[in-house]
DNA sequence: CTTTTTCCCTGGACGC
DNA sequence: TGCGTCCAGGGAAAAA
């Protein structure tokens, strides 16, 4: 599913053929997707607006228009955003269609339906995703010393029984942080996972599954020291690591 | 207040 | 072949 890395792909992709262009017609086709807005008005809306920038917050798509506005695409699960030169025949996935004003498309598809789309208003864009999300772990500003900050003050373990953070000294602090940053810079590198749904905005699949030496793995020997990965599940999430290679501290 | 569980939603995998 | 059941999980909302 589209995490830091998928997003951050598409945002990549989306921003040169994007930038500069007019929205000419809109269609939204699924009424979900604009919750709870809604969605023939969100599309009367957009037509007109010339995007001036493709930017990303989290795990949000920020289509930012030189009216101020902005449109906040969130991917969740299976969304994907593709930049075709035709728009397909026949997708029972696809839930909005963007005609632009060089004759190409902005097609938005997602088999579970969970994403959204947000029309911002001029200033509305940064308040909202300053309320819902954390730091951006890949700025200049994410520094080890604001991972302890963070993490301060939190009894929940981070990932259950892998990590438990109040034992995490200033060594496994560093890193955790220098991993975080590792591990999403390689999903970048290889234009994100591609599990099942996700596609970059040209169709095409990421290669950071190949990567995976834990996920998916229960039971298999890990490849660097043997032991079965193991699965459990953390805050309601599937979570698989090495019980050798990822110690664990129990309690 | 913090943390966990439920819910949304669909399709693929699996058992019978 | 065709069901019924389970699972995947981001994040909001509800529950604990």
């Amino acid at each position: 599913m589209p995490e830091l890395p998928e997003v951050e792909t598409v945002r990549r992709r989306l921003e040169p053929v994007l930038v500069g262009r007019r929205f000419e017609r809109v269609e939204i086709l699924d009424p979900r997707l604009t919750r709870p807005e809604d969605p023939l008005e969100v599309a009367a809306e957009l037509v007109g607006e010339r995007v001036e920038a493709v930017a990303r917050r989290g795990k949000y798509v920020v289509i930012r228009f030189e009216s101020g506005r902005a449109l906040l695409v969130h991917l969740r699960m299976t969304g994907s955003l593709l930049h075709v030169d035709d728009v397909p025949e026949e997708d029972p996935h696809r839930r909005a269609v963007v005609e632009l004003d060089d004759g190409t498309a902005l097609v938005y598809r997602d088999v579970r339906r969970f994403g959204t789309w947000l029309l911002a208003e001029p200033g509305e864009a940064e308040p909202y995703l300053d309320a819902r999300l954390g730091r951006e772990p890949l700025a200049q500003a994410f520094t080890t010393k604001r991972l302890g900050e963070t993490l301060a003050g939190r009894r929940a373990p981070v990932k259950a029984a892998i990590l438990d953070q109040r034992r995490l000294d200033e060594d496994e602090l560093r890193a955790l942080h220098r991993g975080i940053r590792a591990a999403l810079n390689a999903g970048i590198a290889r234009q994100g996972a591609t599990l099942r749904d996700y596609r970059t905005p040209d169709g095409g699949s990421g290669r950071m599954q190949h990567e995976f030496k834990v996920y998916g793995r229960e039971g298999e020997p890990c490849e660097r020291c043997g032991r079965p990965i193991e699965k459990i599940r953390a805050a309601g999430r599937g979570t698989w690591f090495c019980p050798g290679c990822q110690h664990i501290t129990n309690n």
